[in-house]
RNA sequence: GGAUGCUUAGCUCAGUUGGUAGAGCAUCGCCCUUACAAGGCGAGGGUCGGGGGUUCGAGCCCCUCAGCAUCCACCA
């Protein structure tokens, strides 16, 4: 490889592969136990793999990229624990549709055969999209096979079962819970997504027995009211209050129920008065409790009606309800039917209608673990970035009802419960040789297994070997960040900090740096029906990962959602280019040994070397602000102006003439700055663009080792040119005039023209010639110390301490410039008018602080300076 | 019903102790200048949603109104 200069154009796709491969070969992800440095270690979102590869992964990849190699420049020992996660409900559902494929149903296949079966395809499956990570800017360790469901984390899940149950802490029974009929099996509450669906309000007449009196209710589930057994009304109602305790006739079934009294039903809504069945709805269920009514199932685990009428039995729930609409007409019941709007659940895997069901399910008491997680984040232990995310954590924390935490699935922890064949006692943990009650020796295990959030709330010390007191455990264990979208809080954020705090007696990680979700070009979300989802792979071959990366970085804040917009790609891509062209012109430039330049005389560093040197040190005091505030879309727009607008649009430009030269007196210096600058900024680069930065250096002469192994750069205070800088910023906004001037009375680049300065700053000046020549398309270049030796037809620009002429003879238009000059004058006067207003209003003086008085008072000294120049240039060219 | 966020240039968005409004893209000129036309140089474009208030000073703090978005809860 040539070692001194980068080889053809830019283009993405072409090395990230092979340094991802030497990086992941020479074991840099993996940090292990190492107690000389500090630990850093982020916990990583499981990532769903049975869906494809999403921008959410794209997002979370990023970003926590970003943060730990951040954190490896700055010295610390960094862990990411990946997240291989199981996704349980969607991946049963894969499998079971693979298999209706060859006909087999999974109760055919049994159990063991069907987990083989689902172990197989994961490990295929899950393991191609894990690796695919990589891709998206994932550098973390994924040798380290200790996070699979089944294995590494079965323990832990035994032992935090076992704890809960001993301590009360999880309890088995019948409650009312949402039944997802396609899945099979009962959902938690964070599980249900509702939505606003157009429906019908049936009104219905119960009639008494001998029809002397009716009720009319009003239900939107009228299949449900085979199961009713009461009618209820607000004891305040006095429509009713003669009904209450009296009985109507349920139609179709013919029996009778009472009617009740209860404060939950509104009087406003339908007609005052609610069917009551307890089997099918959460308020039903509570009175029911109350009253004591009797619970009729009306339909089956498989959300197929049951045979409380042999004609509807085995229908699906809307053509029983359109069948039961049609009979309660035929009988002459049904009153009336109005159109009706309400929120309907939906499982939030395969978006089938949830439906509330009693059920003998497993729960965890809430309350108790709940308090001290609240308490964590309340006294600052946990941190929410945003912080306004703790108050949607607090909200759920403080209403949370008890977790549902048993799904009728195969694929998943099974229950680590055992019950005795004989006399039915419960034995939690392993399976007992024989029973703490009867003797008996045969035993039956629970056949639920456990919702996937319940393994992956351990996930922060479950995969550093919890149980166990491993040694990793010890040393990264509280992590420090977890990064995820919003979205998840409730499923996992929440669960991760009870769940530790339960059974470590610690916090699992100080902050929660939460992001935004990726939206579509119009600010939709993406979604599989929706089918604007992208991949975030075609976007990597069409523009690079650093580029995708930039560009879910730049221009965002913390927590606020970002479109995903091709242009912000294309742009991106273009800074890459930038950087890299930018480093091909340095290295062509410095001598093959690098040794060479790797020191300098600083007393001979010219002043724009001094300038950038200086803005140097600030770039790297804002992006480590930053970066510990955790605002990386600011710390990259800090060195992405600094590239760009600094070294490449102005330094590079700055010291050409020095390499071009042979003469030239401290090219050596030239050449160590830009050595110097560029090194600088590809350390300061590398967190959020790994790829090419890590490429460019590589070929940087006498570098041997990656950038992973460099070491953030430091502030140099003797790079810390105060009075140069100035200097500078006025010569740019003088050469800035220059070609505005020029731009404007369309004069070719390359016609030049003699400038000539009037300023005290006479030595940067004449220091600076060689690039003011360059970039002002100057001849030459003189300095005067005061006006009354500059020929009258010259044109004019000023900057603070400095005006410059520039000898355009024949080319000015006296009434052009005249134009000019009074345009310059109105921008300068207007924000000169505006700070003289300042510092004579006796509020300011007195109030604002001293500094920034005597800043107000220096800046409009500069500007009365140069409004001053500006009029005496216009009175010699009138009098011209 | 409860909560949160958003409203800034044509578009997408930054703007962090309150101190002269920023970027990218788009637009309009000029330039193939030996790193880069995926570029360079220059320019135009904003009463920071409306209305009050606090302050010497408000895009930023407070109140209020409007529109949009999201989350939680309820909905017979």
């Amino acid at each position: 490889m040539n070692k001194n200069g980068l080889e053809g154009k830019y283009e993405p796709g072409l090395f990230e592969e092979e340094l991802y491969k030497n990086w992941e070969n020479k074991n840099y992800f993996y940090a292990g136990v190492d107690y000389k440095k500090k630990p850093y270690t982020i916990v990583m979102p499981p990532p769903n793999i049975t869906g494809v590869l999403h921008m959410g992964h794209a997002m979370d990849n990023t970003l926590q990229d970003i943060l730990i190699r951040y954190k490896r420049l700055k010295g610390y020992n960094t862990l990411w624990i990946p997240g291989v996660d199981h996704a349980a409900i969607a991946t049963e559902a894969k499998i079971v549709a693979k298999l209706k494929e060859q006909g087999i149903s999974k109760e055919e296949l049994g159990r063991e055969k069907f987990l083989e079966v689902a172990w197989d395809w994961k490990k295929e499956y899950g393991g191609t999209m894990t690796k695919q990570l990589h891709k998206v800017g994932c550098s973390c360790d994924w040798s380290k096979e200790r996070f699979t469901m089944d294995e590494g984390n079965n323990e832990a899940v035994k032992k935090v079962f076992v704890d809960l149950y001993n301590k009360g802490l999880i309890y088995k029974g019948k409650r009312m819970v949402n039944w997802c009929s396609s899945c099979g099996t009962a959902i938690s509450d964070a599980e249900v997504e509702f939505e606003e669906e157009e429906g019908h309000l049936w009104y219905v007449n119960y009639y008494s027995k001998d029809k002397s009196y009716y009720v009319t209710v009003a239900t939107t589930r009228p299949e449900t009211m085979l199961g009713d057994t009461a009618v209820a009304v607000n004891p305040q109602d006095e429509r009713y209050t003669d009904l209450i305790g009296k009985t109507v006739v349920l139609p179709i079934m013919n029996k009778e129920i009472p009617i009740i009294a209860d404060e939950f039903v509104e009087m406003e809504f339908g007609t005052g008065a609610v069917k009551i069945t307890p089997a099918h709805d959460p308020n039903d269920y509570e009175a029911g409790l109350k009253h004591n009514l009797e619970i009729i199932h009306v339909f089956g685990d498989d959300g197929k009606m049951l045979d409380l009428v042999k004609e509807y039995e085995g229908m699906d729930l809307l053509t029983a309800r359109r069948e039961i609409v049609k009979k309660l007409e035929e009988l002459g019941n049904l009153v009336k039917i109005e159109n009706y709007s309400h929120n309907v659940g939906h499982c939030q895997r395969c978006h089938h209608t949830i439906e509330p069901k009693i059920s003998t399910q497993w729960f965890v008491k809430m309350k108790p673990l709940a308090e001290p997680a609240i308490k964590v984040v309340k006294e600052g232990k946990i941190k929410f970035v945003p912080e306004r995310f703790s108050k949607i954590y607090y909200n759920w924390m403080e209403n949370i009802q008890d977790w549902c935490i048993s799904r009728q699935l195969w694929w998943g922890h099974r229950i680590p419960v055992y019950y005795c064949d004989k006399c039915n006692e419960i034995h939690v943990g392993d399976k007992p040789l024989k029973c703490c009650k009867c003797g008996h020796t045969s035993f039956t295990q629970e056949s639920d297994t456990l919702d996937t959030w319940f393994s992956s709330a351990l996930w922060p010390f479950s995969t550093l070997g919890f149980p166990k007191e491993s040694e990793e455990l010890k040393y990264f264990y509280p992590t420090n960040t977890l990064v995820t979208g919003y979205d998840i809080i409730f499923f996992w954020v929440a669960r991760m900090i009870f769940s530790s705090l339960e059974h470590t007696g610690k916090i699992p990680f100080d902050t929660v740096y939460i992001h935004g979700l990726v939206r579509d070009s119009q600010g939709r979300k993406m979604s599989k029906s929706l089918g604007n989802g992208i991949d975030p792979l075609k976007v990597i071959e069409d523009y690079g990962c650093d580029a995708l990366r930039f560009s879910l970085v730049l221009n965002t804040s913390p927590g606020n959602d970002l479109r995903y917009l091709p242009e912000k790609l294309e742009s991106a891509k273009n800074f890459a280019n930038k950087v890299w062209n930018a480093s091909k012109f340095v290295l062509m430039n410095l001598p093959n040994d690098e040794k060479e330049i790797l020191t300098c005389d600083y007393s001979k560093l010219a002043i724009e070397d001094k300038w950038i040197l200086s803005k140097l040190n600030k770039v790297i005091k804002v992006m480590e602000d930053n970066m510990e505030k955790y605002e990386l879309g600011l710390a990259l727009e800090a060195i992405y102006s600094f590239i760009w607008d600094e070294f490449c649009d102005w330094y590079i430009e700055m010291v050409k003439p020095r390499l071009y030269s042979d003469t030239c007196l401290n090219k050596k210096e030239a050449m160590y700055t830009l050595n110097y600058v560029l090194k600088s900024s590809l350390k300061l680069l590398h967190p959020f663009m790994p790829f090419v930065s890590e490429k460019i250096y590589l070929n940087l002469a006498n570098v041997k080792e990656s950038l992973m192994k460099e070491t953030w750069p430091i502030i140099d205070p003797e790079f810390n040119f105060e009075k140069e800088e100035i200097s500078v910023e006025n010569l740019k906004q003088i050469i800035v005039g220059i070609r505005n001037v020029r731009s404007n009375m369309n004069i070719h680049p390359t016609k030049k023209s003699d400038i000539l300065f009037v300023s005290k700053d006479k030595e940067n000046i004449i220091q600076a010639t060689s690039f003011i020549q360059k970039l002002g398309f100057g001849d030459n270049i003189k300095v005067y110390d005061n006006k009354k030796d500059i020929p009258l037809n010259c044109v004019t620009v000023v900057a603070p301490n400095m005006e410059a002429y520039i000898a355009l003879n024949d080319l000015v238009n006296k009434e052009e410039e005249l134009a000019r000059i009074e345009r310059e004058y109105l921008k300068i006067n207007t924000e000169l008018l505006k700070l003289e207003g300042m510092i004579n209003n006796p509020g300011f003086l007195a109030k604002a602080p001293a500094s920034k008085v005597e800043e107000t008072k220096r800046r409009v000294n500069e500007l009365h300076d140069m409004v001053t120049n500006l009029l005496t240039q216009k009175e010699s060219l009138i009098n011209m």
